[in-house]
RNA sequence: CGGGAUGUAGCGCAACUUGGUAGCGCACCUGUUUUGGGUACAGGGGGUUGCAGGUUCAAAUCCUGUCAUCCCGACCA
């Protein structure tokens, strides 16, 4: 049966809603596909909830593909298995927590990591058993500090979320990459544009991981890519340390008084105009020391200084992601008031002549250099004296290094790691995220099985999302213009919107007729046959909703024409009456 | 959590400065009209003005508190 727009719960705006930012938001909530419920909560109208079981049934038929096999766990979950992993603990105001009449803890589950792998763990217990791959599209739960873009960060979500078991390392890799081919095949059926980066695997513990993002200027995830093929998100790209270079004539260190410089750029200001070097020094000849807070999940706080080029600044979510698990956070005055030591503004790995940051040196303190610096290399940094600086500083000759800290910002034009050519800058919507786990969830919930020697191998598990929610919102900012969406043909609530314009009977027979013929040729239709409706609004409406290809009855009917309307080019051509359902059958993708 | 803004009909807004008991547009209902681009006209229903206190003869309006929502940032498998 068609859906008919007389009765389909349905009613859309003419005003944008003023909570509604994104455009994606703005024209689901206008069409009358989702209605907010709460902050990051939303209810799924009949035209919405189509689009998303689209969504979902695409998916299903590619999991299948990749065998894996479709379970269903509760949202609704106790909290022991996340105590077993820690993650009760860690996830802390990030989830939404519930107690039942007795006073047991409950969680709404944000994902479903540990369940899936006890599940395993209560059936299975054979090496014959694997490799098994198995998965649920469920709601998932997160307590966001803050919601925000509608459906793309939301507080309860769709994901589906499929699983691994392996007992070789070999045996994950393929499970790997059975899923990561079956989310090509997914988003390339979904019309929907990502790229594929190297991704993080942060507090997931694990491996490999990628994450497919679709490139979009309100993504929350920065990613970079070169021409030769390299991409990767700013959290997981790595630089090679930089090779040596020949400081053998490097003049000795000089240590200037340097008053009022306790910026980069005011220090370049004074270096060019009292001690000129044989070229206009610059931001990247001085030698920055930031220095940063660790603060470990258990609370314990560690000063660590990174020297990095004057020119560059700290990346906060690359700091994050390069000493998780710790947090990173600039260090305060409580912290320098514990170092007396470092003068801010004049901090610098030599005091003295002698090394003075380092976990060895004198102030104890943790030193990692930026991977841009090289042995042999010279830098003006700070002398660790109120008001002075030093010049001529070599590394390797005069002073040393704990470690490396890859945790400065990219910037268009950098070289990619790989040598693939310069990196660009660009936004993306995370749609997707294939991580190898490995074994740190099958460790802590003890999933073992017997290998064909009858000795206990500890489980290797991959795990692998597809936010569904999220890729409603992804495609309708994709897919629109000024007056409404335009579905992709595979994901459409309907395959064709027929419309009875006008006032007399034809128009309605014919559009009852031609809802009947194509359906009998399999396709889906949404049939506006409301009466004392004007065709003005009939238009605005089938634009607003936006079902790629529509079918106008009106005038013509009564010459046996009607008009053939591709919402996304705009084209609209006469066609017969007869043909007119053979027509859009030959048009469509 | 820091900064900013806003809470008045289903939606979008006005009235608040200068207190006098709530209005406009859309949507909805009735009638007439119109029927290829959100027709026109007439009539109508719908509100504890976020909540709680206070000031006052009188509070949407002034004061205090509180809650909520949105935006920017922080945070974010």
């Amino acid at each position: 049966m068609p859906i008919r727009l007389s009765s389909l719960f349905l009613r859309t705006l003419r005003e944008d809603p003023s909570d509604a930012e994104v455009e994606s938001h703005r024209l689901l909530v206008r069409a009358g596909y989702i209605r907010r419920a709460a902050p990051g909560v939303f209810t799924w109208l009949p035209l919405g909830l189509r689009v998303k079981a689209n969504i979902e049934r695409i998916i299903r038929e590619e999991m299948e593909r990749a065998g894996a096999q479709e379970v269903f766990f509760p949202a609704l979950l106790p909290k022991e298995p996340y105590e077993a992993t820690g993650r009760w603990e860690e996830y802390g105001d990030n989830i939404f927590r519930l107690q039942d009449r007795k006073k047991a803890d409950y969680l709404l589950a944000p994902t479903h990591e540990e369940v899936f792998t006890l599940l395993v763990k209560d059936l299975y217990s054979s090496y014959k058993d694997l490799p098994l791959s198995i998965y649920q599209i469920q709601n998932k739960y997160r307590d966001e500090a803050r919601p925000r873009a509608g459906l793309l960060r939301g507080r309860e979500f769709v994901m589906k979320d499929a699983y691994s078991f392996d007992v070789t390392d070999e045996g994950l890799a393929k499970s790997y990459q059975a899923q990561r081919d079956a989310y090509e095949r997914i988003f390339q059926r979904l019309g929907v544009d990502y790229v594929v980066v190297k991704a993080d695997a942060g507090a997931m513990g694990g491996s490999k991981s990628e994450e497919f993002l679709s490139p979009s200027p309100i993504g929350e995830d920065t990613f970079v890519r070169s021409a030769g093929g390299f991409a990767a998100n700013v959290e997981a790209v790595s630089f090679a340390v930089a090779p040596d270079v020949d400081g053998s004539k490097n003049p000795a260190p000089v240590i200037f008084d340097s008053p009022n410089t306790p910026t980069i750029a005011t220090l370049v200001d004074f270096a060019n105009q009292n001690h000129p070097g044989a070229r206009p020094y610059t931001a990247a000849d001085t030698l920055k020391n930031v220095v940063l807070a660790l603060v470990s999940p258990d609370g314990k706080r560690e000063l660590v200084v990174v020297g990095l080029p004057g020119d560059r600044e700290v990346d906060q979510k690359r700091a994050e992601a390069f000493f998780g698990p710790h947090d990173v956070e600039a260090a305060n005055d409580a912290d320098f008031a514990k170092y007396p030591q470092l003068v801010k503004g004049y901090i610098g790995p030599v005091r003295a002549g002698k090394q003075f940051l380092g976990k060895d040196a004198e102030s104890g303190i943790r030193y990692l250099l930026d991977p841009r610096v090289a042995k042999g290399s010279m830098w003006i940094t700070g002398a660790n004296e109120d008001q002075k600086h030093v010049f001529n500083l070599s590394y390797g000759r005069d002073f040393s290094a704990d470690g490396v800290a890859d945790i400065a910002e990219i910037r268009a034009g950098d070289p990619a790691p790989d040598g693939s050519g310069a990196l660009e800058l660009a936004r993306g919507i995370e749609i997707g995220h294939v991580f190898q786990l490995g074994r740190k969830y099958a460790e802590a919930l003890d999933l073992r099985v017997l290998d064909e020697n009858g000795k206990l191998v500890t489980v290797t598990m991959g795990s692998y999302g597809i936010g569904v929610t999220r890729l409603v919102a992804v495609l309708a900012e994709a897919n629109r213009d000024d007056a409404g969406l335009i579905w992709p043909e595979a994901v459409s609530p309907a395959d064709v919107h027929i419309i009875a314009a006008g006032k007399d009977e034809e128009p309605f027979q014919a559009a009852e007729a031609l809802s009947s013929k194509a359906e009998t040729a399999g396709l889906s239709v949404l049939l506006d046959d409301r009466q004392k409706v004007s065709p003005g609004v009939k238009f605005a409406d089938a634009e607003l909703i936006g079902v790629p290809w529509v079918i106008i009855c009106g005038r013509g009917v009564s010459e046996g024409q009607v008009e053939l309307w591709n919402r996304r080019s705009g084209e609209r051509v006469q066609v017969g009456l007869e043909s007119a359902i053979e027509e859009l059958l030959a048009r469509r993708a």
